[in-house]
DNA sequence: CCAGTTCGCAAACATCGTTCGCGAACATCG
DNA sequence: CGATGTTCGCGAACGATGTTTGCGAACTGG
């Protein structure tokens, strides 16, 4: 049989590892027990293309860009990943090993402020990050050990199990979302700003009109981060 | 001069056009006011794009597919539109149209909660928005209405000209998240489970396990939609 | 040592966004 | 009415993308 795609995974070594769905990469195995043995590794593909989106974004991450830096050809990716996707997948986990997690103190909402904190500093880290999270939400090795140490802070709260996992969903979204905000504050705005005077010299739109007049002198508003995740927070769980 | 790109808009028919920036779409006129006539306009364009975009997905719509459903070449789109990106920020404040704007009632609360519904209506309607709200948010004609009229209801606010934007794109933000995740629920969902599956009987992650188990006999949340928008407005304004 | 299997990868395919160049179409003006 | 100036429509081409195919090379268990 030529080649014919990873049979040696159905001959039943492990039963558990016969009835795995291929659809998820956390499930496939890594390497072939038999045959010639890989040069590389997933985590050795993924480094190179989170260094590679961190100095150029999301969209310079292509599978021949990423073969280039570590010096092989594009196909070669493939036997590590499937698809692109899973790349992007692997990329987005692999940031989950950036979380310190120390044990719950008892005071949940302090401990989430804490997570939610320090995801805030990954994403700044991993401007490319907001967008996946938002987008494409991937739940590998480490996403599910944040997972546990969530549910592990939340062990005690009488929320049930669903409403858990919506707050985690919401803990991580809206800190991208905050993410996403602070980085098209420069960008975005800008662009925005240009169409927005226009609007205001129109003459419709009062309102509008009368913000941007009064726009400059306004003082920031400060970091609303934690106050309004705090708030939302205790809007999903008690 | 041939062809040479939009000479006319240089020649000072009024001096407030020469001034525009060229780089919002919003504000580079249609239609050029001599030479051949168009025959199609970035209305049409627009509606086939969105109507394409709502049956295959955002990502089906290519230039070549807009323009074979419109009879005419790809090449051609490009005269009503500088990119691709152009196109997409057309579809997407497309949808502003879709809003009913009620005068404000006096209470701030309950007016915006009655357009995060419409957002969250008109995000199911089409459901490669909430991508495009969050990474590419556009502001064009429509969606200055909708800022316009959120300006209105939160007009005796106490809160800055800044707190009141940071609102607005909390707002939308927010509504968009929800959406996403209540459609990720019965694709991505699934994909998950196959792996949380796989973790919980791996014996590590006993919050993961004790959830997993104690998960179908669980009662759905209810719609948390409203709770955790309004608790999350009064935590960004007083 | 050989049979079995996987690995690396050049080449090819389909598709994408975008640009170029030019004939055709239209409005204006002489 | 015809010439002129300008834009429009668009076939063809360019470069880049993700992915597949096919095969020689590399390794290992028997």
């Amino acid at each position: 049989m030529p080649d014919g795609g990873s049979a040696w995974r159905r001959q039943g070594l492990e039963v558990a590892v016969a009835e795995q769905e291929e659809s998820v990469i956390w499930l496939r195995p890594e390497h072939a027990p038999v045959g010639r043995p890989a040069e590389r590794s997933r985590a050795e593909i993924t480094a190179a293309a989170v260094e590679l989106a961190d100095r150029e974004g999301l969209e310079a991450v292509s599978m021949r860009r990423v073969a280039a830096i570590l010096g092989t050809g594009a196909a070669s990716l493939y036997r590590y990943v499937a698809t692109r996707d899973d790349l992007l997948d692997l990329m987005a986990d692999s940031t989950g090993s950036e979380y310190d997690l120390p044990a719950p103190s008892g005071d949940w909402q302090a401990d989430l402020l804490v997570i939610a904190r320090q995801a805030r500093q990954i994403m700044r880290r991993h401007r490319w990050l907001p967008a996946m999270v938002i987008g494409r939400p991937a739940l590998g090795p480490h996403g599910v050990d944040v997972l546990e140490h969530v549910l592990d802070v939340l062990a005690d709260h009488p929320a049930g199990p669903a409403r858990k996992l919506e707050a985690f969903a919401i803990l991580s979204g809206l800190t991208a979302l905050f993410v996403q905000n602070e980085m098209a504050a420069a960008d975005t705005a800008t662009r925005h700003a240009a169409y927005l005077r226009h609007v205001a010299a129109a003459g419709d739109h009062p309102r509008i009109t009368a913000l941007l007049a009064a726009s400059p002198p306004d003082g920031n508003p400060g970091d609303q981060f934690d106050a309004v995740l705090a708030r939302t927070l205790t809007g999903v769980l008690g």
